[in-house]
DNA sequence: GATGAATGAGGGTTCATTCAT
DNA sequence: TATGAATGAACCCTCATTCAT
């Protein structure tokens, strides 16, 4: 009722078609539909797709079982929804390291970090368990993933190592693959003990740069021109 | 009730398990126990987990509900006794390679054949996400397929670098690590996309090969000594 | 909560249900109620009641489901509101024929038009199933709509019945079991081919026609005085 | 293992798949088969489809859930199966009486009591509801049920009729029609009452005797030659 | 007064497990 | 001992009804 004028301008500004002051119609409240997310999360997640029950979404999530329906199809809609927003958030700003004009040995080793750092957390793990899980069952999630996911990003390694290259700081015959080899690299050993649950918890952060510095150095001997090596010396006296 | 002295003579020859002529104690005849095995690897790798009915395994093994219940205590212990049956048969032999006494490269690199050819493959690629997705639900099932397979293949992999570098042909400070180097960097790129659904068949023999043939050329780019360079050389020259 | 004096007095003037010019009582509203109506028959017509839902009904009325259930109590009351105006639809008019003057064969046969052309009729059909059907759990309704359909239908008929014995056209010993015998004469087979979908079309005039002349012919060579035959015969030659 | 020869002959008649001793095929006791269809009989009968649920026919029948749908596959064609069933048992027999080489009148006389009496009695009655409401929804069911019950009766009452034609007691242009027009004047006013409810009770023998008599009696003055009308002229006097 | 988002009991159906045969 | 018919809890989803807006 007594709204104040600049409340009520400031979210004008995405009411796209609730009105202003009005309840949202079905399925586009914001709120609600995130309280379900979060639900789903958690359920699915910790469960993965095929036992993870409508029940106990709603459960988790706070809401009515009608009120999931309204803003999902059905299960396998609010799960490929869930996979969606998982796979945005793990591969957002993952790859702005490698837009920074530094060192080259520097802007690998910090790129491999922010990955094998991200790729190994908890939620993360469970992501991709969830989305390997249920690949064999909706094969079109796992495709999905993949390539608006890591495929993505593995375009955007290859683009900076070409950059390298045309610096004459790496000789490469196979970007590509390159590309492959130093994401492999940066999480060399981590990455399966996680999937598998032979590790329970994340790396801890020593221990991920070991490994991490280990694969840089590793791809840096293999591809590194004698131009780099000789950046490499001078940065290393520093 | 009236079990005659000489069928209870007859079983005392070999108490242990199963009466030379007579049936099998109830679940250990191994004839059985496979039947079940294989009517279920048919359907847990097609379906996963949770997808698959025991009926399914029913009929697919051409055995009665009741049977499988005497050879297995519920659905679980049947589906981790197939995956323990499965992780036997992928990593059996895959490590045998490196017992021979060849030219380092060609055996790195026949090694990064087989378990990249092996790790890549339909049956064996549905056996890791079947696991990968039950990880979250039974981790222990996740804990034991790393431990009795990746792990002790890994320890292999260890103990025959520092044979190479006893030898003076590697130079490692992380054996550990370099191992798990070595092994993913055998598989770059193809094991994440088969996980994932994004490739649907199983890569044609000539990519493995050049994936596996340029990790192994980075690893030793890396890793080499001089005294490998000199060897390689005049292996390359015959 | 500020309403305004003026709008308060506007409303006193007719306070009995509607305001002459304000917004009608809730409830009250004929317009609206019509519309509500029009689109639970559409949605109960076609799928039954129990198939029907409220929200097929908040569509095609184009009402919201709170104004529905400001109208009508539930789901129940709506659906015999729509059924007891379907049968006012029905029977109004069907026995107007019989107040004619004219002779009894040609009376007799527009009536018997009327109603075999009326019962056979989509709409009706449809109502007569959805009561037939609804009858052994909402009793009362079936009830209600025989007695102020066809049970007052069938009155006029044997009303009619009675004057025509008072003119000596007819003998009959039992009027009210004639009416019936007259009715069921002039649909004879078609009713209840249409109750069961036998026939998805209503029959065509020429259809109708012919088994109500047979119908009627029968009537009146059992129940028709020598009085009538001369009558007839003398129709006949004309 | 010790079976006398006998029991087992005597049995072996019907044995059509069950084992002898064993227990039946699953879907295939006809006990539990009955059992079922006897709870789906109460529900259906009562309720109609829609409105009976699974759970009351599981409660009804003493049977769980699963056991249903063994036998059948979904709830409609358990409804189905109930409706032929049903079905059936109404038709059956209800035509031998013309067979009768007897008095025409006699004969129609007691075809119209077995057809009047069967077709209000209770369960015939629910039965006919229970069908003619589904028919909007299940137009098959509703068919089917006319084509192998009232249609099939009525093409032997039009055989009959025909016969007597051809002896030269009744003359009729629409043998077809007549049997329509005998049928619906044996019932006359009954039925319907009937299936709305109007009636509660299967109505008294001497009410349906009194409807039958003059409903054959119509029929007959409208279609019985001379030849008929000395014959029954003299049965009378008899 | 009108709206329609939210509720949650209950719908039909499946399936891991048991136990009489 | 092996069988598979029977069980019933739990699955996903719908919808009559309510009530905050």
């Amino acid at each position: 009722m007594s709204e104040t004028l600049i409340d009520t301008e400031a979210k004008s500004d995405k009411a796209d078609e609730a009105s202003v002051r009005g309840r949202p119609a079905a399925g586009q409240d914001p709120v609600k539909r995130d309280q379900i997310m979060e639900g789903a999360r958690r359920v699915f997640m910790d469960k993965g797709f095929d036992a993870a029950s409508m029940n106990d979404v709603t459960r988790e999530a706070g809401v009515s079982k009608g009120t999931i329906y309204v803003y999902f199809d059905n299960k396998e809609e609010l799960f490929e929804a869930l996979v969606e927003e998982e796979r945005c958030k793990i591969f957002q700003n993952l790859y702005e390291v490698l837009d920074r004009e530094d060192n080259l040995r520097d802007v690998l080793e910090d790129f491999g970090m922010a990955l094998s750092y991200k790729i190994t957390s908890d939620k993360v793990v469970m992501a991709q368990r969830t989305v390997i899980g249920a690949a064999e069952r909706i094969p079109e999630l796992g495709l999905r993933f993949y390539e608006e996911g890591p495929k993505k990003g593995h375009a955007k390694v290859g683009a900076f190592l070409s950059r390298a290259v045309a610096k004459g700081l790496l000789e490469i015959s196979d970007v590509d693959l390159a590309a492959y080899q130093l994401s492999e690299l940066c999480m060399a050993g981590l990455l399966r003990q996680r999937l598998y649950g032979y590790r329970r918890q994340s790396p801890p952060e020593h221990e991920i740069r070991h490994v991490v510095r280990s694969g840089v150095d590793v791809f840096l001997k293999a591809y590194g021109t004698e131009v780099f090596a000789a950046q490499d010396r001078a940065r290393r006296k520093a």
